[in-house]
DNA sequence: AATTGACATGAAACCCATTTCATAACGTAA
DNA sequence: TTACGTTATGAAATGGGTTTCATGTCAATT
């Protein structure tokens, strides 16, 4: 592999003349420039980018955390975050945790070694201590709404969705409503069982905790959901799925088993994903993509900053 | 940020020793390792990874160029990709490209530039001829049947399984069959046009160019399939579906307008999607992950190598 | 004629870890 | 006693760029 000394060589010129050449900066005669121009031609030479990484101490990487991206709440924020980093010419590191903590380790150790400018984390299980331990190494953007003021943030206030949601369904004449969660930890769990238990306690409505169903990640958890339902005495008439690719499995497997809806079982679904619109499920609109957008351009930015996304009730067939 | 010097000042010793001791190198004693060790745990010192790619002349970074990765073939392809990376301790550089040749060319450039060490094209726009220019800066594997032996290639052979499913649904007594393909262009589509072709001079059926539908690659492009059915005078009986995401766009489709599945219209879908299953959907199954798997071994394989992939038909209620 | 500033150029320092090579001490086999 | 292998250690070269600094030329101002 040829470099930059050899070109250098080659042009006639000094290795400072070739960088100039390189990165376009002016006091270059004309004759000179041409020179190291055909120079780099004849070689086919390319810089070697891990030198220039070496010695700007950036590599235009950022790191994006998240436990699996075959779902389209993660796919959707990640074609968000990749779209913006096309436009700023960065590329993305793609860290699959599964919700291993050692796995999130990694990605924080990457940080620290310099392999990565900033670090996004979509959802995580490590704790939030260790988490800020990392921050002197570089900018750390996280999708939750935590006070700390030391991290930028992009979230979604599912305390006050959720509350929004339970209560449509109670006017809606709903007294008995469950929820399906992908998993009980993390901020975004906690503050929607947090509403899930107010709400209770607002309209004196007995809570049962058998009414949250956890692991609702993938289109085919819909069928155990509704397992899970027919074996309850005392099912509930109503559901918050928090992804629409779960309420859909849901729908599917309701209309195999004649269970009706929203007539036995109304159901709203969350995200807004493709699939909901296709089979008319009501659910709550999270701009997505946008959400990407917000996390990228927070992870490139020196500021910290918290931005609040809004979202919407769409109303449709499920309830 | 304390480097290796100042580790090696504070515990009194040689760059070398402290070294040594990073990477467990023999022919160190007890006493200084010890002091090298202190040191580290006082200075928190970490590695810069971006001299130790240099020096080395190699990344842990893997490549990864695809359209698209919400959609289940990509994403699960890339889910086989990661999981492996994950064992072997590398890290996955997303180039989500929407089939911009300039993305792919952004991909390759890396390797050139040496920030990744391999490359994996799921799917690509760019000529070939190109792609083989840069196979002098580091391995290429392809997910394509070509006969060029300079790339590893893991492939399934559209050719033979669009025969197959093809002869399926004429044994089934279909004389009409049309497909529904991502793109027209590229190995894998050209293959399955090819067969298609063969298929209808082999049995003396009218080749109908409007039988062949582009652009289905979503869930709801199965509802624009349908619509573009309903306007035909002559619409066929049966339909392949490259993807069965937009299978089951089709089959909710045909729900709602009263179109019988399998009597008025036949399905198979492909890919032996996670919705297949769930919506019944007689398909193709694909291994992708394991595709992605194998991919990936053979990104980190000096030898070049070409692997087919064998589907499977599995029969449903689509057919 | 003297000073100033813009343009041009390259040597050398710098980023930071790995590895080769030279050197030395010590023990063991011939 | 000599020769050789093993262990231990660090100086210096290496990977390949970018940037600072020193120096020089030439034209425009004072």
């Amino acid at each position: 592999m040829t470099n930059i000394k050899d070109v250098a060589k080659m042009a006639g010129v000094s290795v400072t003349t070739v960088s100039r050449v390189l990165n376009n900066h002016p006091y270059v005669s004309e004759a000179k420039r041409k020179a190291v121009i055909h120079a780099i031609r004849m070689t086919n030479y390319q810089k070697n980018i891990n030198a220039v990484h070496l010695i700007k101490g950036k590599t235009n990487l950022i790191g994006v955390v998240l436990p699996y991206f075959d779902h389209p709440y993660f796919s959707l924020v990640l074609k968000g975050i990749t779209n913006q980093a096309i436009k700023k010419n960065y590329k993305i590191v793609l860290f699959q945790t599964d919700y291993r903590e050692e796995r999130e380790i990694e990605a924080l150790q990457m940080l620290k070694q310099k392999q990565i400018d900033a670090l996004i984390i979509c959802s995580r299980a490590t704790d939030l201590s260790i988490i800020e331990d990392h921050l002197q190494f570089g900018p750390i953007v996280l999708c939750e709404d935590i006070k700390s003021r030391k991290f930028s943030t992009t979230f979604v206030n599912h305390y006050t969705v959720f509350h929004k949601a339970l209560a449509f369904l109670h006017e809606k004449g709903h007294r008995k409503i469950g929820y399906c969660i992908g998993r009980t930890s993390g901020t975004n769990s906690h503050m929607r069982e947090l509403a899930y238990r107010e709400f209770h306690e607002k309209y004196h409505l007995p809570y049962r905790p058998e009414y949250i169903i956890d692991q609702c990640i993938y289109f085919g958890d819909g069928e155990k959901v509704i397992e899970k339902l027919t074996t309850m005495m005392d099912p509930p008439t109503a559901l918050l799925v928090t992804s629409d690719q779960v309420a859909a499995g849901i729908v599917i497997s309701c209309q195999k088993r004649k269970i009706s809806i929203p007539d036995d079982l109304a159901i709203i679904g969350f995200n807004n994903e493709p699939i909901a619109e296709m089979m008319n499920i009501t659910t709550i609109e999270i701009p997505l993509m946008e959400m990407g957008k917000n996390l990228f351009l927070q992870a490139i930015d020196e500021e910290i900053s918290s931005k609040e996304i809004i979202v919407k009730l769409i109303e449709r067939g499920t309830v």
